[in-house]
Order: C-alpha cells, then sequence, then structure tokens
DNA sequence: ATACTGTTTCTATAAAAATAGAAATTAGCC
DNA sequence: GGCTAATTTCTATTTTTATAGAAACAGTAT
C-alpha cells in the first residue's frame, strides 16, 4: 500500500488556499493570475488542483459571472491547527511548547515578536485561568 | 513535470529520525521495533526507506555488530527549522509571530507551557540585545 | 450567428512516497 | 561446516502529488 490521504492541504493546495484567503472568493483567472506571480503555473494546472481540492472539500464551488467562483472551505487558522499537529507530532515529540522554544533559540523572532508575544501570553492568562479541562457539557462551574 | 525531492523529510522518514533521535545509533530491528509499537509497518519497509534516507543524507550508515548502526545525520533542530519555514511560509505568510500567536490563541499552549515560554524569552532578550541587523562584515559598531 | 475568450472537463504523464515480498547475504551458534 | 536468525538488497505495487495538453463549452461583443 502507499500513504493514505492525510487530509491536510498539499503545497499546491496551500498556495492557491492562500491566494482565497487573501483575495476571498474569485474565479480561475485570477486564481492563476495570483499564483503566476510568484512562479509559472499553467493555467489547466490550477484548475485541476481546484478540481481535486473540491473534492476534499478545501474549496467551494459557487456560480459566478462567467464560470464559478471558487472560496477557501478551510480557514487559515484550521488548516493551520491540522500541519501544525502533525508537525508537533512529528518533530517536537507533541510539544508545542518545543515548537516555540526552538523558534525562540533559534532567534527566528526579534525583539518585536517577542514583545508581540508576551502580549499575547498576558491575554492568554487572563482569559482562560479556569484549570478545568474544559467540562464536556452542562457547562458553567458546578 | 511533477515535483522535485523537497529535501525536507517526508513523514515516515521523520517518523525514523524521531526513533534515531530519542535512542542514538541503532539497527534496523532496533529502529523496527520502536515503530512498530506505534503502528504496524513491515520490516523490510522500514529498511527501505532507511536506504532512501541514506541518499537523501538524512541518516548515516556505519558498520556495527550485527548489520549496519543507523544514526541521523540532520538534528532535530535542522529538520525542525526546515519544516517549520516552509510551514511558515505557506500558511502564516512568513510571519513566524503569526504562528506562535495561532498556538496561544487556540489554546495549545497550557498555563506551565506560556510560563516557560515567558522565561525564554526573557534569555533571548538578554542573549542579543543588539538591535542591530546583523552587520554583514567587519562587525562593531560604525 | 459567429468568432473570440476564458473556463471547465478529460486524459495523461512523471516523480515521489509508502509499502512490502523474495531473494541474497552475513554473523554467530552448535 | 552447515543451520539459523537477522539484515540487506532487489524488485514491485499502489496512491498521491504535480503538472499540463486537448477538447468541449459558455458568454460576450460585433
Amino acid at each position: 500500500m502507499a500513504r493514505s490521504p492525510s487530509g491536510q492541504p498539499t503545497d499546491a493546495e496551500l498556495a492557491i488556499l492562500q491566494v482565497l484567503w487573501e483575495h476571498g472568493p474569485a474565479g480561475l483567472g485570477k486564481v492563476h493570475e495570483a499564483l503566476q506571480a510568484r512562479r509559472p503555473v499553467a493555467l489547466t494546472t490550477v484548475a485541476t488542483t481546484l478540481k481535486v481540492m473540491l473534492t476534499k472539500k478545501l474549496v467551494r464551488r459557487d456560480d459566478g459571472p462567467k464560470g464559478y467562483l471558487w472560496a477557501a472551505e478551510t480557514s487559515r487558522g484550521a488548516a493551520a491547527s491540522g500541519l501544525l499537529g502533525k508537525l508537533v507530532q512529528n518533530v517536537f515529540d507533541g510539544s508545542a511548547r518545543g515548537l516555540v522554544a526552538h523558534l525562540i533559540e533559534q532567534g527566528t523572532l526579534d525583539d518585536r515578536d517577542r514583545e508581540a508575544i508576551r502580549a499575547l501570553l498576558d491575554e492568554a492568562d487572563d482569559a482562560g485561568p479556569a484549570p478545568k479541562p474544559t467540562p464536556k457539557r452542562k457547562g458553567g462551574r458546578a
């Protein structure tokens, strides 16, 4: 056997999603144009990939003025979570903290980045101080 | 054309690297055993993958007591950097900060994680307080 | 209506990735 | 010295990914 489809968008698919996330729903031409700006790719290649993405439910297809309008059916956050989850699992042995540590130690983040991250950390502290492991249902505190 | 080899280790390869990173250099049997603990995989599959990884320079192969001893030739950090770089580029539009923000906002990091990260951030501040954008050569301030 | 333009679908190919059986090899054992 | 068990190499298959040409189709403008 070969591998089973991970469900995660591939590189080519991410390139397309990136365009849709930025420009919003767009026709084939628009998507192609945006991709072309980065690296050469045939129009039909984009079309084929979009078709595949449709079956994968990564994009939606609505009737537009000319042909179809293609729209991302996966949010950037969702895609990020999926891919990050895999990476964290594969490389950092499941530790997201390890991943962040890597970025910090590697000097990938500059001063402003670090400052911004501190702010976010503080917000997160305020947001969910509840150490409760998320009650399944019947929310609210006992 | 199809894609050209990214150079980055694939999922199956990462699984093997993970083992080698943890256990250090090991024989085929040991690697297989460790992988098997997670999901079923044939011995020959591991052998074949190792062979491929050898040509990719992801592992080294030294003579051992029985057969060979296989060792990771790529550090966890290096693999992480490569994969993270791609992910950041593909999904976060080049912003590593964006990636960290995602993790924080998604609640992927718990209290202890956040605390640990703060400490690392502080260390990083001390480490390289120079705001100079890394002088190309003839270092030092003008 | 007809030609042009952009879109979609169909068909196809090549490489990588994942997997494993069969066969050959080797080191150690009795 | 030949057997056994682990190892390695060879060969092979399947699926996905990435890519694109050809052809069929739709809408637009003249």
